[in-house]
DNA sequence: GGTGCTTACGCAGCACGTAATAATC
DNA sequence: GATTATTACGTGCTGCGTAAGCACC
């Protein structure tokens, strides 16, 4: 099971072929047959069918495995030289779409008047991508958002061993056309909503809801993008509802989108700071300041 | 960041010495030393202090890493061989000390009457065990119980990728020495009992009760042990209170211990089922019968 | 001076590339 | 017959053990 041998697995699995793997890799299509058969033969099993190249069974086991093994050994790495490497001023910061709200915002402004040298590059991705930044290094700090009960942790993806802490919880609004029969409501349960048609979105997954509240939530528009502006749109449109947090919701009073709080279940729109290993310097005094 | 030297690594710290890990590993001192030196030009950074053999910081950090990379990588080993071996008759069932419950116990009983060919053999640990035993394929189905709340999973230590399913949901009561001011009421608030002294155990941390409540929950007496027996005599001493699924409690009406169901936060003895890759076969029917 | 880590050196095994072979479309 | 995986074989490198060296107790 050597990670070497993993990394070409995973590599052959992905092209569906031991020659674009090969090319991919910078070895001989010989090596890579060679070094599947070693891995074959370590575990006494057959890990894909050649012609066309597909895992087997057991080989798409394995390979659920492989991809989390081998980015926590990357993950591992990129701490320690992190921890031991000298105090970064060129700090990059990933988040998520909504993790940066009107107090996080402010707190970097904060930040950055505090230590005039201090340079920053915020990056934005979905959830998985920024656990991953982070555990690598690509990023210094991560910042993601999600819909959890208050005080709960958010439930994300274990890209290994980095500390999650929750840094802001904000009120959850359901976002309805202004025209919705209950847009006019001063807080609404979500059970009562079951039956609406939903946007999918990956700021406010149905899947999430049901789990919350149980059946219902019927899907109306997959929106597999993550900018707010295009949401509210939507739902002003009469594409579906969703949920997201007041300060993402335009224009209070006015406009085609109102917001009604959400009185049942309590639900708060939680965003929670994510790093490494932060020896003392700007990445730490960063931190410091956005928790708060 | 080669596996094989990461666990030279870690045994090496373990010993504080390199002779003794080579002994344990079947090496020579010489070749400890190499893989050391490798590893430590590999990553640029010193990873032991010499003479006395210490990790340095850097080293530490990495030490933190190790441990769980090398369980997770048998574990995806383990994963991938049980998935494709051929199923077993004989099956060991790892579980925590108040896992094994009426309900379950029952379920197991039911199994082995379905299945006259089973046998079973049950092995108890603490819960970083019996989730390492499962990864690894030392036990081919876990039971670990805990404290949440309703519906809520229980926190494990991640022992990499497994299937932890809750299977069930008892009410947890405040263990009172039958003399005790409060053992008439019909329910107690936990925040009403922050200032009383409590036992410090493995089946009820008092961090997760102040995770869960707040301050508070001093600690009496600090137990290291976990068979209910010997909780309970320790309640009844006036040692300390300490929460326990209502089955753990020994007759019902009289004896020195009193039950007090826990009114608020809502609160619950919680168990799930723990594993790996399950083919068709003895371990997947008695899952399922487990599951109910 | 002894214990214990490091360095030097030689050897064995292994993993790669080249090239020939076999199998599938 | 073209493409693609496997097998055969030669080579260079890596990693081990033996043994000498060196540092700290």
């Amino acid at each position: 099971m050597d990670p070497h041998l993993l990394a070409t697995f995973v590599a052959v699995a992905r092209h569906g072929s031991f020659s674009a793997a090969a090319a991919e890799l910078g070895y001989t299509q010989s090596a890579i047959s060679q070094q599947i058969a070693a891995l074959e033969a370590d575990l006494g099993l057959v890990l894909l069918s050649r012609r066309p190249v597909e895992p087997t069974p057991a080989g798409a086991r394995l390979l659920e495995h492989a991809g989390p093994l081998l980015l926590r050994l990357r993950a591992a790495r990129a701490d320690v030289l992190r921890a031991a490497a000298p105090p970064r001023h060129r700090l990059r910061l990933a988040a998520t779409a909504l993790a940066v709200n009107p107090v996080l915002a402010a707190r970097l402004a904060l930040a950055r008047a505090e230590q005039p040298r201090l340079e920053v590059s915020l990056h934005i991705g979905d959830r998985a991508r920024i656990g991953a930044m982070v555990a690598e290094g690509e990023a210094d700090l991560g910042l993601a958002d999600g819909i959890a009960a208050p005080s709960d942790p958010l439930r994300l993806p274990d890209t290994g061993p980095m500390t999650a802490a929750g840094v802001t919880e904000a009120a959850l609004v359901v976002a309805l056309p202004a025209g919705h029969p209950l847009a006019g409501r001063a807080s609404l349960r979500l059970a009562d909503l079951a039956d609406a048609r939903w946007l999918q979105t990956p700021l406010c997954p149905l899947e999430r809801l049901r789990d919350l509240v149980g059946e219902g939530f019927r899907a109306g528009l997959d929106y597999q993008g993550d900018d707010v502006y295009t949401v509210v749109n939507l739902v002003a449109a009469g594409h579906g509802l969703t949920l997201l947090p007041v300060s993402a919701l335009p224009g209070a009073s006015a406009g085609p989108v109102r917001g009604v709080a959400l009185a049942f279940p309590r639900l708060v729109h939680r965003v929670e700071l994510l790093h490494g290993a932060l020896p003392p310097g700007p990445a730490a005094d960063l931190a410091r300041v956005l928790s708060g």
